[in-house]
DNA sequence: CGAAGTTTTGAGGACCTTCAAAAGTTGTGG
DNA sequence: CCACAACTTTTGAAGGTCCTCAAAACTTCG
């Protein structure tokens, strides 16, 4: 853990300036946040459910879920994080988490105090609207995860969650092609998509079969990107990849 | 329709005012921002999916939901809202609706324009952070909502979708006590709870077998509010009731 | 190489779906 | 105010998707 880290090094700016121009002087002031680096083994909680925040966190390498626990010990994965994401923005004005933030793989992120966030969203209005909108698509991919639970097979949904997360390794150089890594245990693939393992791996299975993806040691390469599309009715509009509306 | 109505009769300020306090200044520059109402009968879209919108809406009185709607026809409803709620702030930086919103009742808005809201959010920081934390618990439903249709049963997501609505109305005096109308088809409350339109007909009957609810006319009563909020894991945290951050 | 974790297989059953038709409710016009 | 149409809710029956439990096979890692 060493003290002020530039938030350069996290990706997250590079995301939002792919979203639309920012001032230098609101890039500068950004870059200057405090930040400090924080390092998790597999399988820690970040956040945990309930807890009061002081920090958000900016995500440098690793993956992270977000979950709620019933109390009949069921658990509901609500999103997947990877570099670039900031995970707890909404932290910043809802301090009391609501849902516990957990590493799948070893971690690193950096964290920001919400004084300083809001500060400078405060000071810079187009940070202020930068920030707002990457919760906005936060919220539409809750919204499709819904959908995709609500309305779609066991065999839809589990296509569907496999090219979200590939377009959005893409977005951060992380996908090569239609290959990707997708370090996640199926037991927690499952919990994302509302389903139990055993359906999961027999689903998985299926596709297999079907040519439609391969897998090896926790890689997955889409064999057919248009049949998988058709077969998860995957539109990237959610993702709002164009950015926010321009501001004249 | 009427130019520039006042936005102070649509309760939505009331409810920024209840999360927290806003100068007189900005609730005057609030109130002042140009409001056109529009009138909308029963199951028509106020805004179509994939529609390029130019103005957010205020709900004065009615009842909407916002949707998407798959190719094969079947359809998720996302959310309800009611009066006092703004339904689709999100489109001020997301102007093209990944959604639709219809209407369930006879419902009046107060549509202003996406230019206006921005201009007041950057001139007065306080009414940014209000709006900025109203969209954060508008994601906060979302993910309750995925978590209701991914792991729990019919039985218990029906229960809470109950119970969300009721304590939403109550905010905004229109429950008495325990009985709440809830002017919506079981049709429609089916694409809410990612259930069959029959099977929630049976759920329903065993929850009034059960003495958990009444209903008649679109008005329904919960009877024991303390088994339904078990059964549900019903747990207001996510409605986010107490407000955002106080900044210093 | 053994231990722990993960994925797969098998079998039986529960929950929820679909289809189709009946019963009930609401709204409209004569 | 009744009659009729349109819509909504309920009922019945058959079947599919997905679940649970339990054990075996496979991987990964110290």
């Amino acid at each position: 853990m060493s003290d002020s880290d530039p938030l350069s090094t996290c990706l997250y700016l590079a995301k939002l300036q792919r979203r639309g121009a920012i001032s230098p002087e609101a890039v500068a002031a950004f870059d200057g946040l405090p930040a400090t680096r924080r390092e998790f083994d597999t399988f820690r909680d970040i956040v945990r459910e309930g807890q009061q925040t002081t920090h958000s966190c900016f995500l440098e390498s690793g993956v992270v879920s977000r979950y709620r626990t019933l109390r009949n010990g069921a658990r509901q994965i609500l999103s997947f994080h990877i570099r670039g994401d900031m995970i707890d923005l909404q932290s910043v004005l809802l301090p009391i988490a609501d849902h516990g933030i957990r590493t799948h793989v070893p971690t690193r992120v950096l964290e920001v105090p919400h004084a300083a966030i809001l500060d400078v969203a405060a000071r810079f209005p187009e940070l202020g609207r930068a920030l707002w909108f990457d919760t906005l698509v936060d919220a539409a991919i809750f919204r499709e995860w819904t959908v995709n639970v609500g309305r779609r097979s066991a065999r839809e949904r589990t296509a569907h969650l496999l090219l979200e997360f590939q377009y959005r390794l893409r977005e951060v150089g992380l996908a090569e092609g239609d290959t990707f890594p997708m370090p996640i245990s199926q037991a927690d693939l499952s919990d994302a998509l509302g389903i139990s393992p055993v359906h999961l791996s027999r689903t998985l299975q299926a596709l297999r079969k079907d040519r439609l993806i391969t897998m090896f040691s926790r890689t997955v390469v889409i064999e057919d990107p248009e049949r998988m599309a058709t077969l998860a009715g995957f539109d990237t509009t959610y993702l709002h990849p164009e950015g926010p509306r321009r501001v004249a």
